[in-house]
DNA sequence: AGTCTGACGGTAT
DNA sequence: AATACCGCCAGAC
């Protein structure tokens, strides 16, 4: 990776703010990408995310859906590991979207 | 160096 | 309400 020292720094960001998001509930990329300050970065957050797969690092990506409640990162995880990792903290999957949404929602 | 794409999201039509 | 388009940033070709 490039990793100069302010990319680092939101990579890292992205990491601890995932790893604060309660069992059982989701956010969004783009809440996460508001709250380090880049509202329009929610791709970078995505794609910040997809490192973690391949990372050291564990972070729930898979409590990380789009504003639609939709599990877009679920052709990236191996299989359907997404999906089966949120039914396994209560979160219903239901065509490939988070049921009830936006009450289990969770903002930084 | 130019162009396209992508785990997104908001605004415009 | 549904669809199109644009902005963001990084990587791949």
């Amino acid at each position: 990776m490039k990793s100069n020292n302010k990319d680092n720094d939101f990579y890292k960001r992205v990491y601890e703010v995932v790893n604060r998001i309660p069992a059982g509930r989701v956010t969004t990329y783009g809440a996460i990408a508001a709250y380090l300050g880049t509202p329009k970065s929610a791709r970078m957050v995505g794609w910040a995310l997809k490192q973690t797969l391949e990372s050291e690092e564990y972070v729930p990506a898979h409590r990380v859906v789009n504003r639609n409640g939709m599990l877009t990162g679920r052709h990236t995880f191996p299989g359907n590991t997404m999906t089966e990792l949120l039914e396994a903290e209560n979160i219903k999957v239901i065509n490939n979207k988070v049921a009830n949404f936006k009450n289990l929602l969770w903002i930084p």
